[in-house]
DNA sequence: CCTGTCCGATGGTCAGACCAATTTTAGACG
DNA sequence: CGTCTAAAATTGGTCTGACCATCGGACAGG
């Protein structure tokens, strides 16, 4: 009899077990150095096959929260770092959150990069991103809403940094922002003022005028491509467009 | 007589297919929404069996560098945030470059991070950064350099942010930096510069001041932990083609 | 008390099997 | 010939039972 029904995502036995035990981790019942029963032990407990034991353990020891001795047992470890970031994300909600989450960064990191960018950029790669823009054009007058451009040019000011890492994050961010950002572009004035907003950064790019890249990309994220519309707390407020 | 022992760590079967998997997507011979070979064709190709192919797949889908789809099959994912992380911790120390361009992510994320944290951080947080402080002092006056309670400062000061995504991109710059700032706080009079520096951005923090603690973390990072020992101002405009 | 050996417990791996979901294919139908 | 449908093949998820190398502690011997 179950009232509620869960997602409808059927969860796979060995992740029922890794979350039971984050459960107990975070509980406080079972502590850094802890032994827990042997696999063959948990099984049984589990009423599941070793196999799932040992898939579960396997999650639990690349999250940092285990690790794994032959011939002496398995140990709880939860003075990593891994281990201490598994159960922040764990604690903290995964769900809508991680789109706040990924805005937020990338209001952190691209006002910086449009300034780094500005100083390192190379004439190819200005002549890239202007080309870029001329891109955004045809697509807006054609009546798209010149979603794939938007972000080529984002991912081309991060190229320009030519810091690898950066280059990295930025594109995964980007990656999960597209969606959301497709929909803001939705409302016809804001196309043509993303696309004078990304010209405005170029021009301070072309110039050397880190200062101004900055404050344009800033300005750019703040006034024309606002982060999050609704004020939604944790609550069920999934975006549409969820579908399994 | 201490002959540089080198541990023998026994490499497990399926850690070993982890690490060809990281290799495979790192050259690029994997690339987003590939689908890899059947868990059956795996076990015969790397002449394992199907649990240790099984296991290995368990630990790259917790690095959210794969997803298993039943009786679809199991597909490449590197567009996610997690993936990105993951490998970017699994490529650091191939290359020079690497080190210098977490430095300067490093930069450019801990100041708004910082002044997130003066806005966010809780009262229990706040306690926890005064506690890592202690710490610190502690580990200094023994004669230690004191750089565990110093990364556990940065890290619990990006926690206090409550951003899941600034969290995870975070430990994984900071783990690779961790090695390198303990090369630097080998100068006896840095240890006291940086606990002193600390103390001021927490300071900031506790005031709920966002501006001044994002200055003092910049200034913290840029006088006291100076990224490149070299002359490397972010002023110059570097040349072209610095970089292949 | 110390030392070396033995044996049970444990993790690591293997092989084969069945199930459920999906994809592919073959066949029926218009 | 194209389209829809049902059967077959494929694939991930799970189960069972087995063998091995290693570790820990008990135990006997010095």
């Amino acid at each position: 009899m179950q009232a509620q029904i869960q997602s409808v995502k059927r969860r796979r036995l060995h992740e029922d077990i890794v979350q039971q035990f984050h459960a107990l981790i975070r509980e406080g019942a079972l502590k850094h150095g802890d032994r827990l029963p042997a696999e063959r032990e948990l099984a049984e407990q589990f009423q599941v096959s070793r196999s799932s034991v040992r898939e579960a353990i396997r999650s639990l020891e690349r999250q940092g929260l285990v690790v794994s001795k032959p011939g002496a047992g398995t140990f709880i470890n939860t003075e990593t770092l891994d281990s201490v970031v598994t159960l922040l994300s764990s604690t903290f909600g995964t769900g809508s959150d991680a789109l706040r989450d990924a805005f937020e960064m990338r209001h952190l990191l691209e006002p910086p990069i449009a300034a780094l960018a500005a100083q390192r950029a190379t004439p190819e790669e200005v002549a890239k991103l202007r080309e870029i823009l001329e891109e955004q054009q045809r697509q807006i007058d054609q009546g798209d809403t010149g979603v794939e451009a938007d972000t080529a040019f984002h991912f081309a000011l991060a190229a320009a940094t030519h810091n690898a890492a950066l280059i990295k994050v930025v594109s995964a961010v980007e990656d999960v922002l597209q969606h959301s950002r497709g929909q803001s572009l939705e409302e016809p004035g804001r196309r043509q003022r993303s696309l004078a907003s990304h010209r405005q950064i170029l021009e301070r790019v072309e110039a050397g005028d880190y200062r101004g890249a900055q404050q344009a990309m800033d300005h750019h994220l703040t006034v024309v491509e606002p982060s999050s519309p609704q004020s939604g707390e944790t609550g069920g407020s999934e975006p549409a467009g969820w579908r399994p």
